[in-house]
DNA sequence: CAGCCGGGGTAATACGTATAACTTGACGCG
DNA sequence: CGCGTCAAGTTATACGTATTACCCCGGCTG
């Protein structure tokens, strides 16, 4: 009743078991007739054969198995991460075993006891970087995912060209005639939020005016975060740019409570491009970010990496999505 | 330069693997002196050891791992359903590996090799059933999600209460003064629509009015068919009821840009209850899902199951959120 | 003092696979 | 005719772990 082996399979057949594994494993370029190969293969399919994988693990020493560190699966941009490496990976034979949750809910344990596998590789976000490293996931091949490119010594980065990606919407801003900025920035410490404040400030010339509030990703902070910025005294910004569409349409939400219309009297744009953003309205501006491309690169470099290959790529472009939620600034009235 | 085993950890502290071994498996209740204990400890945590997963999992037999099958993981409804399963996985010491794309875009491999590891059991949506099927997964213990209870067999389930769900709905709307519904329901086939649907059907009394368009799961599609719907002669309807939150808020859209106010002039309910529900506006009345339950209940299940437990739960409850996106039915104006 | 017991450990083994090393006929060629 | 060659397999082994069966020795008991 148990599952049968490939000894069982041999024997059914009347060879040896050496030769179901050169059979199986198309290792018999003149090992094994055709006559014999094609009896074995009928025999393990009626029988049901199916290697044990653990077993050819241990015998291989390799999994063909990749960690990928994500905050949250729950965060539409990390399931495409996901879905983009799981089709490099598996193109390639390889699976992806996610980590989902060290420092979320779950309980942080162990990821590569929780992994139940040995691990080829690691495949980690930035925003989950402190975890690995006190966890000791340096000592496998790493690949980080938008991290700063001069930290963490030899491992290979894929990163977005975030910088780039906030000037444009900062050059749509700026060409609307916007001049007073509200930043709704993450509290997440992370390169990726870093850099793009970073370029936000460095990209608004003189005669510009920049607020910059840190709340987590929710909505419900976005909408708390302006009803203070909009109260505030000093005139009020007309230009709102969110670190993430979710802050973005919270943005707007509580805009429309305090009476104020997007986009005529306030502009919002966001990160990421989720379905979210064409989900509400006004449809969102915002800069689309190639999640799965992100996965699929990420996924390419552990590969390459593994195979001893050096690998570098440019960072992946992203691109300004103008919609419905920015438009010329408000003159200002009385 | 290669990991270290329990032998090295063995010879480094001058003791027999052995020892290491029941050390490390906390299996030594007089078997090993506290003293040496405490020194393999030290030199295993020394010289950075972790037990080689693939070799454990050979010579136990079994590698606590299940397989979760789900459509897509980019819905977050299964993304949730992933971390409440990975969740209490991790409590039992147990991985959760996914295979995300039976009928998807990825390549629809074999989804015990694409795992590359022996598994311990599956957990399948019924949505995904029949991809199981035609793979042969119905040999390792199985637990089914929102599937036909009927059929399947022996298999253990975990189903929503989804016909009480559409009886909170309708009397909802009923209660409202509803007459004239639309159903926008899903094309999926599968048994959760099915049972919605016909729950929608019987509980709509004498006196009242049901179309319905099936549409794949996107804002779009409900866009399309709201305007079919809406320009169809002999009255439009008064209420939609929309088979998920995305379904709901493209439907919303395509009411406005049509000129019709919600829920002033028409009613429109979701199913859900996703981030997206109080995302958009107006805030989408819809029925919640517990889906970190419907996977921390799958989980038990399987493990039950494992156990040799007869295993059976009655169905998780649903209810009803009321937001802003339903209100009384409009008087038939001019 | 012989026998026995139990604490503290070790040697040996099996899990199922992939592959390197070997075997065995049959055959071609000098 | 003897030897190399080659096709077609087979035998043997190792991967790293968990666990069973065994061993040794000091001390207690009768």
């Amino acid at each position: 009743m148990t599952r049968p082996t490939s000894r069982d399979v041999a024997t059914a057949a009347g060879v040896s078991q050496a030769t179901v594994s050169l059979v199986l494993g198309d290792k018999w370029p003149g090992r094994v007739s055709e006559r014999t190969a094609a009896l074995v293969r009928e025999t393990a399919t009626r029988l049901g054969y199916r290697p044990n994988l653990a077993a050819r693990n241990l015998r291989l020493g390799s999994t063909r198995t990749a960690l990928l560190v994500v905050p949250a699966l729950t965060n539409e941009f990390f399931a495409r991460v996901y879905t983009g490496a799981a089709r490099v990976a598996a193109e390639h034979g390889f699976g992806v075993v996610l980590y989902p949750s060290p420092d979320g809910t779950g309980p942080a344990r162990d990821p590569f006891a929780s992994a139940r596998a040995a691990l080829d590789g690691v495949i980690a976000s930035s925003m989950a970087a402190h975890a690995l490293h006190a966890i000791g996931g340096d000592t496998l091949p790493l690949v980080m995912l938008d991290s700063d490119p001069r930290a963490a010594g030899s491992a290979a980065h894929v990163n977005l060209a975030m910088a780039d990606g906030m000037r444009q919407v900062t050059q749509h801003l700026l060409a609307l005639g916007h001049r007073r900025f509200l930043h709704l920035a993450s509290a997440v410490d992370s390169w990726t939020f870093d850099t793009r404040a970073e370029a936000l400030t460095t990209l608004l010339g003189p005669g510009t005016e920049l607020r910059t509030v840190r709340s987590p990703l929710t909505a419900d902070d976005a909408r708390t975060a302006m009803e203070a910025a909009l109260a505030a005294p000093g005139g009020r910004p007309t230009a709102i740019v969110c670190d993430d569409d979710i802050l973005a349409a919270g943005a707007c939400k509580a805009a429309r409570r305090l009476g104020l219309r997007v986009p005529e009297d306030l502009s919002v744009t966001g990160f990421d491009d989720l379905a979210l953003a064409t989900a509400v309205e006004p449809e969102l501006t915002t800069v689309h970010l190639p999640a799965e491309r992100v996965g699929e690169q990420g996924m390419t470099a552990l590969l390459a990496v593994l195979e001893g290959t050096p690998w570098t790529a440019p960072d992946i472009p992203v691109t300004l999505v103008v919609r419905d939620s920015t438009g010329p600034a408000p003159t200002p009235a009385p």
